[in-house]
DNA sequence: CCGGATCTCCGTACTTGTACGGAGGCCGCT
DNA sequence: AGCGGCCTCCGTACAAGTACGGAGATCCGG
């Protein structure tokens, strides 16, 4: 629109993804690819040491939490736009990326065109977003702004409770960890089932990472 | 080689990801991609009605084991050459693969030229594989052939009831789904823990989804 | 044919997790 | 100040999983 190409940074662990991310861009006339990253650390130097316009940002790297880097990419440089670019739609991660800042949030089985369209929308000062985050977000806004309608957000402790379960301490060592009562560690366990609405551990976990609420254990 | 382009078809669940797969393939002179499917049926169909030489498949797609998809394919058609592509290097993964007739196995961190290289090598007669994935066979190999190393495989009935574990049932439920005492259960359960070397089920279930061994519930 | 692997079943003792229900302190928002 | 959400802790009773160790049946390959 400006004359200027669009300069995209580019950050997924996936070579090869972003191989062919870079190669699919490349071939649009106003966009060319500037950097990119293979890590959240490696993403974050390029934000603050090179030019550009747009963060295409994959939230599923290893070590470091996908939104964390959207907000601190955002903090370091407010003016850059950020596009996630994932294969989850949980709602808790949707409701994150949203709220740290995203741009557009676009899902990895979408259609090639939707990606330049999320990139043009955002360097016109709009947002873009996937069908299936669309419906999402109309849960969110629905019920006045935080709380999700079907699956409730968790609160920063019941969270970290997750992670420790997830490594696989049990109660009483999870207990020791956080330095609370065991009882409390039930407490929150119990408080987990309930708001993911499952009744076992092992769905629990996989719902946890579908949700993108925890990473696997490497 | 031979004077005709390589006839590729692509089979991954991600519409984004495959776009980027298919334009690094036809970047390169030698090679054509010929077809498109985003589940394993719609990838077999393609096996049985189209010309091709090279199917790239990825085998976490949703519905269907992606093994499943290589030995069909395999049977369907015996010339065809396999590339899976995947970003998942478990042993039993690889292990079934390699059993079930891949001629090369490729990570999704792989650099953009191995793709090529991969293709190259296959339609040559040769075979593939990943760095971390080398590694994976020569522990199959040292072992004799079936048993891998550290971890150790895991028998029918094992995965059986992991499947169930991951779902939810408790041994108890898992008892009275394959008609078998729970006591049974509670054995084959330790005997899972005992060989993934994992204490918690809350890891059992990650270690198996990142094996390969179970799919997540949808 | 025998050995090994697998699947099956059992008991017992102990540890954990689950399901109730109740309660006080803290903090932010109205 | 009052309300609500969150975190914390507690008891009790029951269900489930874990850790031992043992054993018979089948099936397959050497």
């Amino acid at each position: 629109m400006t004359g200027r190409r669009t300069r995209v940074m580019l950050a997924d662990d996936h070579t090869l993804v972003r191989g062919g991310i870079r190669k699919i861009l490349e071939g649009q006339p106003g966009i060319e690819v500037v950097a990119e990253a293979a890590d959240g650390a490696a993403a974050l130097d390029l934000v603050g040491s090179t030019e550009a316009d747009v963060l295409v940002l994959d939230l599923k790297m290893p070590g470091t939490d996908g939104i964390d880097v959207l907000r601190a990419a955002k903090a370091i440089r407010p003016g850059l736009k950020v596009v996630i670019l994932t294969m989850h739609a949980g709602q808790e991660y949707v409701a994150r990326a949203v709220k740290g800042g995203a741009d557009a949030y676009l899902l990895k089985d979408s259609a090639v065109q939707d990606l330049v369209a999320a990139v043009s929308a955002v360097m016109a000062g709009q947002t873009y977003f996937s069908p299936a985050i669309q419906q999402q977000l109309a849960g969110l806004l629905r019920n006045g702004g935080q709380p999700p309608s079907g699956t409730q957000t968790l609160t920063d402790r019941e969270r970290e409770v997750l992670t420790w379960l997830a490594r696989g301490l049990s109660s009483k060592e999870v207990a020791k960890e956080l330095n609370i009562s065991v009882r409390t560690v039930e407490t929150h366990r119990a408080n987990l089932m309930h708001k993911l609405g499952v009744k076992s551990v092992a769905v629990l976990i996989q719902v946890a990472m579908r949700e993108g609420i925890i990473d696997p254990t490497p």
